[in-house]
DNA sequence: CTGAAAGCGCTTACAG
DNA sequence: CTGAAAGCGCTTACAG
């Protein structure tokens, strides 16, 4: 077992300065040829790497940035995940994932623990328990101390900062529309409590495209489901109890559980009745009939998360830079869930 | 915007040398409880947190481990994440997640940046192009260097470290046992290309079962599948040219695969075929009908592995502390499309 | 051309 | 009880 070496062990072996190795290793010109290649020659030799944590300490910088999402388990921010990667590989940054689990406290923990020098700046989506008590003092602290964080898809107007979202309610509406070209009346909704933010949107985009077409909104038609809840019997008696034309689901859970529901009472998909779900993710793509979706590009989100802050990290702090929101585009996919 | 305090400032703020502040903090006996009280009721009125950098150069240790893997768009990579994280978290370590694409030239340059003091540990699953080539060079190196490593799944016997598996071949045979008590004769057997480790076990598991009862093996009923390549069009040909009983995928996209492919050809699962999957994802759980599959629980493999790591990094480096291969049990969990 | 010194932010053995 | 010094591994302005 070889430890690392380091400049001071190179340094005594060669029998020069500290100095004058680690300018030697940085080709400075300031150092004889002679004793650079010499230098380098050993370095080589042991396989000199330099040591990040003194660099960090240095430099004042880590070249690592945090995402914190609330569920990896969810496809959506595995995929933004997978954005935020390449770009921030790309232009040299690792990722530190964190998982809030939904929760308030570890949401604050995290950021906590990682602002003490660990990171360079945050990328987050914001916990349910967080959006629910509105409480973003650990976020605010950490953009005073001049970490820089940039905000996705689970955001407030509360804190001043860069963000990247979808145009939820546009997308919604699209999707309500779509519906509605097709002929159909009774649509139902299927979406999240209130306090989330993106299901609030996506239920006002629905609330509206049904008002902007004449169609009253029937409040039995709209579901909102806390999603540790079983929700299953909730669907079921939907369907069973309203002769429903359509669904528009926030999310493919709630999608694939209606077909699933639907099936189970003898109602075929699309013949009987039409879905539209939201994220397009695998469920979305390999439930029978595939279900067609609002597209939420989580690889691009994350990738434009992570360019905005690697930008704000690597510009000179000019305090006058204004923050930006950036929207992604949305697409409805169609598959075989509508017809 | 207030900057991060550090001792110095303190120590300057209050007039004391950095020593009295450092240990003021650590409420030493040694400083009088005055002076504690003054500095920590400074501290505290500043937020005073420590630099964890600095800690970090100090001890040399980091308390961050990264895991390593293929792909995060696989749900049971995601999962084995979530195991991680969790028990990381309690043990106070961070969790750097790398992604090597499947890619060798990617593993090698995560793990040779990360190598260099930033983190304390490795938990990885090897990336396909890996396997392939059998080139565990950067491996053995970081290993040399006192790091621990610790591998799950994808894994190679050339590579002596703790590892995290399932026993593929048994879960296999388990698999293809059940669909041979069902009565099923001509079973076909869907796997990858031989060089991913755990998919040659899986097929292997297969075979074997079928010489146990006396059936004889039909290379035309083994499909092995680069899943780079569009397959559904191979999945097609076995199903319309050999009468299938059932199917055995080796992973749950070649599973799903099969149930859209029967259903387009008029085939219906199962009364007409029976299909068994592997891994317990969300495809399994949610395609219509649900698909009978191999559990492969990723967050127990996920924690096993963190524990494991943690307490190699923590236990006093006694050399002769033997590797540990630690086997997770699998189940079969039957659902919908076997009958 | 080479090296001693200071510094990044912390800890701790040692001296007073 | 308090503080100066050395050290973790590096960089760089400065002196010689």
């Amino acid at each position: 077992m070889r430890r690392k070496v380091t400049l001071k062990q190179i340094a005594k072996e060669l029998d020069v300065s500290i100095s004058t190795v680690s300018k030697s290793l940085k080709n400075s010109t300031e150092i004889s040829e002679d004793t650079r290649q010499k230098v380098q020659a050993f370095a080589k030799l042991y396989n000199y790497k330099p040591n990040n944590i003194a660099l960090s300490l240095k430099n004042k910088k880590t070249k690592t940035i945090c995402i914190i999402i609330p569920e990896i388990i969810h496809h959506f921010f595995a995929t933004v995940i997978s954005g935020v990667e390449q770009v921030a590989n790309e232009r040299g940054y690792n990722v530190l994932v964190c998982l809030s689990d939904e929760s308030f406290d570890k949401e604050v923990i995290n950021m906590e623990m990682l602002a003490n020098g660990s990171i360079d700046g945050f990328i987050m989506s914001l916990s349910k328990e967080t959006q629910q008590k509105k409480d973003f003092h650990h976020i605010v602290e950490v953009i005073n101390q001049g970490m820089p964080v940039v905000m996705f898809d689970r955001i407030t107007n509360e804190i001043l900062c860069d963000k990247v979202i979808i145009d939820d309610e546009l997308a919604a509406l699209n999707a309500t529309q779509y519906l509605i070209d097709k002929g159909f009346k009774k649509i139902a909704l299927l979406t999240t409590v209130d306090y989330v933010s993106v299901g609030k949107l996506r239920t006002e985009g629905y609330i509206k495209t049904l008002k902007n077409n004449d169609i009253t909104v029937d409040e039995k038609l709209i579901i909102k489901i806390e999603d540790t809840e079983n929700f299953e019997h909730k669907i079921a008696d939907l369907l069973t109890q309203n002769s429903i034309d359509a669904v528009f689901a926030v999310n493919e859970l709630f999608a694939v559980t209606v077909i699933k529901e639907a099936n189970r009472i003898g109602l075929k998909v699309p013949d009987d009745i039409s879905i539209i779900g939201f994220t397009d993710g695998i469920i979305s793509k390999y439930s029978s009939p595939s279900i067609t979706t609002v597209s939420q590009n989580g690889i691009k989100m994350g990738a434009k998360a992570a360019q905005m802050l690697i930008e704000r990290l690597e510009t000179e702090e000019e305090e006058d830079e204004k923050y930006r929101t950036e929207v992604i585009e949305t697409e409805l996919v169609e598959r075989e869930s509508t017809k």
